[in-house]
RNA sequence: GGAGAGAUGGGUGAGUGGCUUAAACCACAGGUUUGCUAAACCUGCGAAGGAAGUAAUUCCUUCCGAGGGUUCGAAUCCCUCUCUCUCCGCCA
């Protein structure tokens, strides 16, 4: 959600950003139903104020057994005024926040400008590409041969866009997801929630994907719905909260299932468990201070790194273009994780900064010095838990179709292969 | 699923039609004093918005879970909805 004070003091600005994002040019619009509704309101305020004056000395008049009839009649005017007026605040205030609500966050100035994916710049690089001997397999082929990966299993019990695992590979995904907790709760500094995977329109409000991508999620009974992600339930710890400074940081770390409708997915990446409809995730959200939240998105960014340095897989970092980024980011960094198998970079952890436009949605600020002021949100993967075993099991193939462990799991899988 | 109780500022909580300009306490911020992992006292302190002014500021409006209604006037009365708690039933 913009702040409308911006708009009215920047609006070619705010259009241009706009555009950047492919929206129309708007804000001439919102400014003409602002000044409406601040003028509708304006008079309908110094009404409200007459009607006060007047009432109060209906009141004395009253207890002093005074004739009434004058002041009576002179509100029964003021009443029509009032209620057409209160209508008419109305309908500017809710075309107002149809249109605010719907248009995406401003693009931080050091997003480079594009129009998609192709135009996304290279931010850092880490590791090398892992050399094979032989052909490097894809990991639905390495997990079918091995049977520990079953997509017709899945398809039968659910349809397209499912997986079961098994055995080893079932354990692994524990394994990987254990590790990434300890990693953030013990050494990033991150505490640990258990959240609800089923909320309500409000939180989805809060976070940016409703109303405009609900075609995304998953809708579970009447009132509820299916979390894409734990940026959901965690960002909205903080909804409706006016914080202490003294709680701030606030960085926590959730392990959930996501549930992703993919509806504007069709036929993309349909082989293999990249892009299902249910996945687990372990995401990181944290809660700051405007100023310090740029460094925040550096820090956020190094702790889903290190779960990818201790892995010792190669990945590449890209700074998102104006373009590409989601609905609520105004700065977005993608791991993008080296998959010998694909023979290419994929997604693995997105790193957002929000600044305030989601807190301002959820109205969550903090007192300082006085004053009340939004919170700026951050969240990233850290990591997609399915993405990273599909990364372990395409760099750590061997020729004999086994998988080694990498050493940083031993603790939790207790092997130094997968079978 | 059944029955009952409730929702008031950052928190606890008073307020049953005009004397509320939302009490009091806690927390928080500033200060005074004594002093040393602090205490006592004083002062300030709900939120959103509008208007005037270069500005410090001043004035006004709205908000007591949400939305309607009654009334000259609603935190207070009525209706609808949402949520929370307690007990009973069912249940991992």
């Amino acid at each position: 959600m913009h702040n409308i004070n911006y708009i009215r003091e920047n609006p070619t600005e705010f259009d241009n950003l706009m555009k950047l994002r492919g929206e129309k040019p708007l804000s001439s619009k919102i400014i003409e139903i602002d000044k409406q509704k601040r003028e509708t309101q304006t008079i309908l305020q110094s009404l409200l104020g007459e009607r006060n004056t007047i009432s109060k000395t209906i009141g004395i008049q009253k207890k002093n057994n005074k004739d009434v009839s004058f002041e009576m009649k002179k509100i029964e005017e003021i009443k029509n005024k009032i209620n057409t007026l209160k209508e008419l605040e109305n309908i500017k205030e809710n075309e107002l926040n149809a249109i605010l609500i719907r248009l995406p966050n401003i693009p931080h100035k050091t997003v480079p400008l594009g129009k998609d994916e192709n135009d996304n710049k290279l931010y850092k690089e880490w590791g090398k590409k892992p050399k094979f001997n032989f052909q490097p397999k894809k990991h639905f082929e390495i997990g079918e041969e091995l049977g520990l990966i079953n997509f017709e299993l899945a398809s039968k019990l659910s349809g397209s866009r499912f997986v079961v695992l098994k055995k080893q590979i079932s354990k692994l995904e524990r394994a990987i997801s254990n590790f990434m907790l300890d990693k953030h709760t013990e050494v990033n500094g991150y505490t640990e929630y258990s959240v609800p995977f089923l909320v309500k329109n409000n939180s989805l409000y809060g976070t940016g994907q409703l109303p405009k991508f609900g075609d995304d999620l998953f809708t579970a009974g009447e009132d509820h719905w299916l979390i894409p992600t734990a940026e959901v339930p965690l960002t909205n710890l903080v909804r409706d909260e006016i914080l202490n400074v003294k709680q701030l940081p606030i960085r926590s770390t959730s392990y959930t299932p996501c549930f992703r409708s993919e509806a504007g997915a069709a036929g993309k990446d349909t082989r293999g468990m990249l892009r299902q409809h249910q996945f687990t995730k372990v995401e990181l959200v944290s809660i700051v201070e405007p100023q310090h939240s740029e460094d925040e998105l550096e820090r956020m960014l190094q702790s889903a790194e290190s779960i990818l340095k201790d892995l010792e897989i190669h990945y590449r970092i890209m700074t998102l273009c104006t373009g590409d980024m989601g609905f609520s980011a105004s700065k977005t960094y993608d791991i993008e994780v080296w998959l010998p198998g694909e023979d290419n970079y994929r997604e693995i952890s997105s790193c957002s900064n929000c600044n305030d436009f989601q807190s301002r949605r959820m109205n969550t600020r903090y007192k300082s010095d006085g004053k009340n002021i939004f919170v700026h949100t951050l969240n990233g993967s850290g990591l997609a838990v399915g993405r990273t075993l599909i990364a372990i099991l395409e760099n750590y193939q061997t020729e004999d179709g086994n998988v080694k462990i990498p050493d940083a799991l031993f603790k939790y899988f207790h092997n130094k292969t997968l079978i």
